[in-house]
DNA sequence: CGATCTACCTGATGGC
DNA sequence: TGCCATCAGGTAGATC
């Protein structure tokens, strides 16, 4: 489900919501959402701490603890996060739930199971965590320069979207945005990586961070089975202003000619076969 | 190194 | 109405 906007939009809302809040208690009911350590482990190690704030690394929201320790949650396909109060109905899928000794609860939900909860030293990312340690340039957190990108892109010989949805490589983009930066940019999907010009890698600079921030300002993309909502349940509006993804057999806003679909790494890839090059 | 495929799951949707 | 195939925001691992 999410990606970069979407994760982005739920920790800015979870630094206003949690920051400051203490952990009362911790139920874990799913079996697969906790796999680094145990179910004990991680209920042991929450109870009784502060939340001080909370950071994203790509994909990865991280609530920092008092300790130091990062409490990290990945969404992956559909997970969400919402805030609630014990006396709510619980929705079904809800596998963790964090009750604040201030009132209150964080729940997460996830109905295909792939999500992950789990703490980490981040003094210890590399043993501990090398997924999140290896996280490539996040566009939002750092900026990156034209010449730090282009040699990003120049040497690789990789075609646009497999590199770009690479988190080694560029953290936090997925199928959503990847097609929506590289129809800003006017570059296919299957374009070789060190074949950009210098004038195309601009454009690629410029689309990332343009896409990026505009999904933001609209709360992320909800497509229409709502997967996508923010703490409070709500979905994003991005998905009004996609310009190709799941727009197939629409016309191509900029250049009018007609969208279409295609299988890329086994999953659906949209484009303008005119204005992409 | 890079491309391709599979698996991990539940649920919504569309065709017949 | 039901049954079946297909598809969905992600990622790791195997294979060539």
């Amino acid at each position: 489900m999410p990606e970069l906007p979407e994760v982005e939009t739920i920790r800015r809302e979870l630094d206003r919501e949690v920051a400051g809040k203490k952990i009362a208690s911790v139920e874990v009911t799913g079996t697969r959402t906790v796999r680094r350590g145990t179910k004990k482990q991680l209920v042991d190690r929450l109870v009784g701490h502060t939340i001080k704030g909370a950071r994203r690394k790509g994909k990865y929201l991280c609530l920092v603890l008092d300790d130091g320790g990062w409490l990290v949650i990945h969404l992956r396909m559909s997970g969400q996060l919402l805030k609630a109060a014990p006396k709510d109905p619980k929705p079904k899928h809800t596998h963790v739930v964090v009750t604040f000794a201030q009132g209150g609860q964080l729940r997460f939900v996830d109905p295909r199971t792939f999500g992950e909860v789990f703490v980490v030293d981040p003094a210890r990312l590399v043993e501990d965590a090398p997924d999140l340690a290896e996280l490539g340039w996040d566009p939002l957190e750092e900026g990156i320069t034209l010449p730090s990108l282009a040699q990003l892109l120049l040497s690789r010989r990789m075609q646009l979207k497999a590199l770009l949805s690479d988190q080694k490589i560029v953290a936090g983009l997925g199928n959503i945005y990847t097609d929506e930066i590289l129809h800003a940019a006017g570059l296919r999907y299957d374009r070789q990586s060190n074949t950009l010009t210098s004038q195309e890698i601009r454009r690629l600079s410029r689309a990332i961070l343009e896409v990026l921030h505009d999904a933001i300002a609209a709360r992320g993309s909800s497509l229409a089975d709502e997967q996508y909502v923010d703490l409070s349940g709500r979905p994003g509006t991005y998905q009004l202003q996609h310009q190709v993804h799941a727009r197939d057999g629409k016309a191509c806003p900029r250049c009018r000619a007609t969208i279409e679909k295609a299988k890329y790494q086994g999953r659906s890839t949209y484009y303008c076969p005119s204005c992409q090059v």
